[in-house]
DNA sequence: CGGCCAATACTG
DNA sequence: CAGTAT
DNA sequence: GCCG
């Protein structure tokens, strides 16, 4: 690749680029995934990019030490190639003093003698050891490990967050909130990894790392894409597409090749075509393809229905049904579908804050009345200080740790007769009585006093000892939860919204045995301290 | 090729 | 049990 | 869809 363009490439904060030019081949061997998932994002960001093989093009080739090469390439090869063949080190070391440091003192020798290499593999070996000490935590405590997975999702939280802040600037007051409070935390994190963000910060303080829209044109087609393979049932690829968008949004550079984002976590042969499709035509064919498909639009538009999903959307659309009025006429419909259906409009559209506060302020009266001391918040991007709501997620719990069993029914019913409960989807009768340590669920519809519009409610009673995971699960965002998720079964834990649980793992326990009960926790800040996750207000876990 | 976003609860 | 939703 |  000719580097040839020394002028301002990018609109980035990122007039470094100190890898500009550089072709890569890496040596996975031996390399901890997460932190070669960091090397490779740094890679593209500062210029350089990344080979799937190792070719004439490849101006470095990095491995872990001699052995893990050799395990991964010919000799002969080696032999025949005329770049640099480095250790790690050199890209830990370049990134750190914030400029390519000399090669020399990381080259990987192979034209040694045997014994030689015997050698200097040990000495590598050393080398490296020294190395995982601050980098790769898995030899020494547990503690140690989680928390420097802690201070990654520090940083890249924040990062997340300013993304958030800056989209969202439009209808959002509370996440400016978020500006002036990023800026000093992110700069902190962000000076010990990449010493280079230290020049840039210091030369706009205002905004440590900006990367907004750039690449816009190509999240949005990948966005319409999620939504398509969710409506015909394609999950996983679904998700492949929900996983790399966040990818794309944190470069800081506009794509213009596939190159660029060739080796970036989640992005394969397919994604790269994609992308050179929509940096090159502006659009893709493959989306142009499903839009203009009639199959593909209906079973969309039947699965936005509540209670339709992929299979049951595809069977209408065989029984020849079209559009959403053809719908009303089919006997099959569930009670949900139908009342669905019916408030289709209402449904898809979003409440006011200041609505659903008002209507918080009255589900709290409302309880109060009927168990005084009860305890009830909204939830779910309500709480989380979003200008406006998809939907009322309601959680409820009461101190004394037994009067809310029972209470939901009577909650349902007093809400119904004052006309604020208008249709019910789900009704779970789960413990009307006795049946403890469960959660009463319940999902409908309402209205907010005086209006007609409908307004999808879910209602959850909890336990008070488990009140904090349901809490916490039922705030979000889904991001956060599945990092809590994730960082509970590195710990050996199970984290769900009824409780933290000791990994039961593979042995034994069928269902029956649910044996473990959960670790008991009186408020969400105790759970993020057991996990050693930072402790994130309400308003900031718009990741 | 098979796993991956986990796990659970209601409906019919 | 499959399908659906959270 | 991607990844191992």
């Amino acid at each position: 690749m000719a580097p040839k363009k020394s002028k301002n490439r990018t609109p980035s904060p990122d007039p470094n680029g100190i890898f500009s030019g550089i072709s890569v081949y890496l040596v996975e061997k031996g390399v901890q995934n997460r932190r070669l998932q960091v090397w490779k994002q740094k890679l593209v960001q500062m210029g350089a990019t990344i080979e799937e093989r190792l070719s004439k093009k490849v101006s470095h080739v990095f491995a872990v030490d001699l052995n893990s090469l050799l395990q991964q390439v010919d000799r002969e090869r080696l032999t025949r190639y005329k770049g640099f063949i480095l250790l790690y080190q050199w890209l830990v070391d370049s990134l750190s003093s914030g400029e390519k440091v000399s090669e020399d003192l990381y080259l990987l020798n192979l034209d040694s003698e045997e014994d030689n290499i015997a050698d200097k593999s040990l000495d590598w070996k050393q080398e490296n050891e020294n190395v995982s000490s601050d980098c790769e935590p898995l030899h020494h405590k547990r503690i140690k490990s989680s928390h420097e997975d802690v201070e990654s999702f520090k940083v890249e939280s924040k990062r997340d967050a300013d993304n958030n802040a800056v989209s969202e600037t439009l209808n959002s007051s509370i996440s400016s909130d978020n500006l002036p409070d990023s800026p000093s935390t992110a700069s902190m994190s962000l000076d010990t990894p990449g010493g280079q963000f230290k020049d840039v910060n210091v030369l706009q303080p205002s905004l440590p790392y900006s990367p907004p829209d750039l690449n816009k044109n190509i999240t949005e087609i990948f966005g319409k894409l999620i939504n398509i393979y969710r409506a015909l049932g394609e999950d996983r690829r679904s998700f492949s597409y929900y996983k790399v968008i966040p990818v794309i949004e944190k470069l800081p550079f506009k794509i213009e090749s596939a190159d660029q984002v060739k080796g970036l976590p989640g992005i394969g042969k397919s994604m790269q075509d994609h992308i050179q499709e929509i940096v090159t035509n502006g659009n893709l064919s493959k989306l142009e393809h499903f839009e203009t498909d009639e199959k593909v639009r209906t079973i969309s538009l039947f699965g936005e229905v509540w209670g339709i999903g992929p299979a049951t959307a595809q069977k209408l659309y065989e029984k020849g049904y079209r559009t959403l009025d053809d719908l009303k006429s089919e006997d099959s419909l569930t009670h949900s579908q139908r009342v669905g259906l019916k408030y289709f409009d209402d449904i898809k559209t979003r409440i006011p804050r200041q609505e659903v506060q008002d209507m918080e302020l009255l589900l709290q009266k409302a309880g109060e009345d009927i168990l005084p001391g009860v305890d009830i918040v909204c939830g779910g991007s309500f709480r989380r200080g979003k200008s406006s709501c998809g939907d009322l997620d309601i959680v409820i719990t009461h101190p004394d740790g037994k009067s809310h069993k029972g209470f939901l029914s009577r909650f349902v019913k007093r809400l119904k007769d004052m006309n604020f409960l208008r249709e019910d989807l789900i009704f779970s009768t789960h413990s009307e009585e006795d049946s403890d340590s469960c959660v009463d669920t319940y999902f409908g519809l309402c209205t907010y006093p005086g209006r007609e519009l409908r307004r999808r409610i879910d209602l959850k009673v909890y336990p008070r000892d488990i009140y904090a995971f349901g809490l916490i699960h039922w705030t979000g965002n889904d991001v956060l939860n599945r990092r809590l998720r994730l960082l509970a079964d590195s710990k050996g834990y199970r984290l769900d919204d009824t409780g933290l649980f000791p990994a039961t793992h593979g042995s034994g326990g069928k269902k029956g045995a649910k044996a473990s009960t959960s670790l008991k926790f009186g408020t969400e800040k105790e759970v993020f301290d057991f996990l050693g996750f930072p402790w994130f207000e309400p308003h900031e876990r718009n990741l």
